[in-house]
RNA sequence: GUGGCCGUAGCUCAGUCUGGUGAGAGCGCCGGGUUGUGGUCCCGGAGGUCGCGGGUUCGAAUCCCGUCGGCCACCCCA
């Protein structure tokens, strides 16, 4: 084998595959600027402490998973598992947010877990925060953001699975009911589920070894406080308006300590896999009071890239070159480049192969590179054309010089 | 952290149980058929410390021990 292999639980992309990436990337880029997001830009480890305070003492993350290691300053530091603690952090640490911001965001994480099939130790998240609107309204925007990403790049059968926890009022009298129900219940509760009893017993609802205990306990949603509630029905109608389906999922509450209100997964429900999920979010307008700074409603998401590139399977990978040049033989090499550097200025997408090969293997080249078009300079460029093809069509024509371009950007 | 499966060509794997005939197949790659044409077809070619270390044996890809790595599941999450 390779004497230096990328470390366990981490992932090279090369090309072509990584064309897959590029696609992803740019969906998101997109749609988050047609949803009014910019992007924020953090280091990609914080100070543990930033970790253990939003993400909470308790969850799995901080407990088991984390890259922490001492500088030789002698501070801890993390690798950041996820991304919102470090955009609240910025925010505070820039003086606050008066008014609205919206920030993005697409970069790697790191959690230290065994891998598996659509779980590694360094992964992507692109995601987006809304800082500063306590509007049920917002909660819609950043559901439907998520929702339409996943569309655009036609990822199948989604299904968006919504619950709310209520506020840390509501939370602290359906905490005592639930704790009181599933220790009259501990014999019956996985070894790991009765450890959770006492330090986060919201966690043991969406247990998978103890789906049947579960069942009938009691949940979040029937403990929501006035407000509480009220929000959610105005997020249910919200998405109905904007036209998001969505199932309640009554046991969701997900990983993260900071959420309060609206928490959301999206699932590909086509896809058989232990680590289904693609993307979730939530409402958390404690975090930034957990972080130091001023009390400010926000909401988010993150999406696994990793694991939406997974689900979208192994479909065609996209066509990146508008034009691939050929030239029959090393005496045309010359006018070929020269054709090449002016059809990238005016902004076009070519490539060619320098190594004097075949037109075959000219060809060949042009279609595994991924070109919609190939052109071949050759004897013909004495009469001002070339022979253009169109590669996904195979049909062929000869093409005035000057109309390269043109004619390229109609095929 | 717990459990299961697996390391042989770039990739997916056969061969391992029952040690011994020159290490194989498919795909991919390169070339030719078509001295100016990909994706289909036909022909040819290159490419391997059988993960690594040790042991048993006249002889090890094959048996034993150790070690490293990969995959999958649990836990949990993206």
């Amino acid at each position: 084998m390779t004497r230096f292999r990328a470390p366990k639980g981490t992932h090279d992309v090369l090309p072509p595959e990584s064309r897959r990436w590029a696609r992803v990337e740019a969906a998101f880029t997109d749609l988050a600027a047609r949803f009014g997001y910019e992007p924020a830009i953090t280091p990609i480890f914080e100070a543990t402490e930033v970790f253990v305070r939003s993400v909470g003492e308790e969850t799995e993350v901080v407990q088991k998973q984390m890259y922490t290691f001492e500088d030789k300053g002698g501070r801890s530091l993390t690798l950041r598992p996820e991304a919102t603690a470090s955009v609240v952090r910025a925010a505070i640490q820039a003086g606050g947010v008066s008014g609205v911001l919206k920030a993005s965001y697409w970069g790697p994480m790191f959690r230290y877990e065994r891998p598996q099939a659509g779980r590694s130790r360094q992964f992507h998240q692109a995601g987006v925060e809304y800082f500063g609107e306590a509007a049920p309204e917002a909660d819609v925007e950043v559901i439907e953001f998520g929702y339409r990403f996943l569309e655009e790049l036609e990822v199948p059968d989604v299904e968006v699975r919504l619950n709310s926890l209520g506020d840390e009022e509501d939370r602290k009298a359906y905490h005592a009911e639930l704790v009181a129900y599933l220790q009259e219940r501990l014999d019956l509760l996985s070894e790991e589920a009765r450890g959770r009893v006492e330090t986060n017993p919201l966690r043991v609802l969406d247990s998978k070894a103890d789906v049947d205990v579960v069942a009938d306990a009691p949940i979040p949603l029937d403990h929501l406080g006035e407000e509480a509630f009220a929000h959610f029905e105005r997020v249910k109608a919200g998405l109905d308006r904007v036209g998001v389906p969505y199932v309640i999922d009554p046991h969701l509450v997900r990983g993260l300590d900071y959420y309060n209100r609206t928490v959301w997964e999206y699932v590909p429900t086509g896809y058989e896999a232990a680590q289904a999920s693609v993307g979730g979010g939530g409402r958390y307008d404690r975090l930034f009071e957990l972080l130091g700074g001023r009390p400010t409603p926000a909401v988010g998401l993150a999406m696994g890239v990793d694991r939406i590139i997974l689900a979208m399977g192994e479909r065609d990978l996209p066509r990146v070159l508008d034009l691939f040049v050929t030239y029959a033989g090393p005496p045309w090499k010359d006018e070929a480049v020269r054709l090449v550097s002016r059809l990238r200025r005016e902004g076009l997408r070519v490539d060619i192969d320098l190594g004097d090969r075949s037109l075959k293997a000219q060809f060949r080249a042009a279609d595994r590179r991924g070109a919609r078009t190939a052109v071949v300079v050759g004897d013909e460029w004495h009469q001002g054309i070339v022979t253009a093809k169109d590669l996904v069509e195979g049909s062929q024509t000869t093409v005035p010089v000057e109309e390269i371009a043109t004619w390229v950007l109609e095929h």
